[in-house]
DNA sequence: AGCACATCTTGACACTGTCAAAATTGCACC
DNA sequence: GGTGCAATTTTGACAGTGTCAAGATGTGCT
């Protein structure tokens, strides 16, 4: 968990506390999390764990964060280990991308709620750095596009912004227990593709 | 606002907790909505609103349950207007889908959040009752294959739920700030029907 | 008028985020 | 080794929150 350094008093007060909440998160959602729950379950006092994160907000951005990282190496994992034909590849990124938000649900709620994105304290280097993980998306949207496997009748941002709707879509849907078919997850993943891609 | 009684004290609290609340929600978010702050608005006393609502989750089930029958009106109204070639229908449903959440998010935010559809208070009949609003969109797939317009590849369900998740994606990433450019929304809706429905 | 009941208010409790001031600790330097 | 400084943590406090139990108040019916 995190680089444990031991140093101060308590030794990575920060990273523990992202740790410790993302659990309480994962356990209890969202509005589980209290500031107070948290300093607890980590053994400092209520007001501790704000040398380290300016808000209650501040945490949660960070969490979100670090989820963008991670989706995306879990992501770009996926990618390398499957077959390079572009049906698998494609197939591979749709799954690869629901199946993550699903099971890391914690993340993928603060990666995007809205609080996070209109906050008071605007998180303008965040929004920036998760709308370059957008515009990758869009860069491989294109370099399908001239590879002749999808249509050219749409331009590539706006045919990535509906694909990637698409899959936001699916994630929240199943996230927030609206599909609550759960072994239907593969089978509209694959739907999704197929619309999609002309897999 | 609601059908004004007058009756006994106050005169449909109820009804009118429910616009107060509303309007603030619009204002604020659903974060700035307290019961305290509610009843203060409406002038009553703190604990007033737990005579009509159960609970502050039972409230904003109300609100969400209004929001399904508002947004279903005017839909309705969309397509009974539009012309009746099917290009123009499916356009037509796919704006006005995403037009209404859009302009109407405190409501959309509480008819797809987390909280109602897995909270302590199990709203059966509520997720019962918005079951019902998915069926519908789903014979409407089935009615477009049948006729011929839509690929039969995909049963009606499948099709259903990708495509509903892409408006339902597509809603959320405007309103919650992540599509900024709000001058796209006409043409990303446009580019949905395309890929979706070959218009 | 009086009764039953719907409706509303007051007081209280545990909990929340967050700040200011005070206390503690670790490290660098003499 | 001792001393001072700065990083770190704690304690006390305040305003807000959801919600409940008991009491107060008005309404309509007989």
């Amino acid at each position: 968990m995190t680089t444990a350094k031991k140093s101060y008093h308590h030794g990575d007060l920060k990273g523990t506390l992202e740790d410790a909440a993302v659990e309480i998160i994962r356990v209890e959602g969202v509005n589980g999390l209290s500031m107070r729950k948290l300093a607890d379950k980590v053994g400092v006092s209520r007001s501790a764990p704000y040398h380290h994160f300016e808000d209650k907000q501040a945490l949660l951005s960070a969490i979100a964060h670090k989820g963008f990282v991670l989706q995306a190496e879990a992501i770009d994992s996926a990618e390398a280990q499957g077959e390079p034909a572009f049906e698998a590849q494609v197939m591979q990124f749709v799954h690869a991308y629901v199946n993550w938000a699903v099971e890391h649900s914690e993340y993928y709620d603060l990666m995007f709620g809205s609080e996070v994105w209109q906050g008071s304290t605007p998180p303008e280097q965040f929004a920036q750095e998760s709308r370059g993980y957008f515009r990758r998306y869009v860069d491989r949207v294109q370099r399908w596009q001239e590879s002749g496997h999808i249509s050219q009748q749409l331009s590539a941002l706006r045919f990535a912004q509906v694909s990637w709707s698409s899959l936001h879509g699916i994630s929240r849907l199943l996230i927030d227990g609206i599909y609550v078919d759960k072994k239907a997850q593969e089978a509209i993943c694959s739907a999704a593709a197929t619309i999609f891609f002309k897999v």
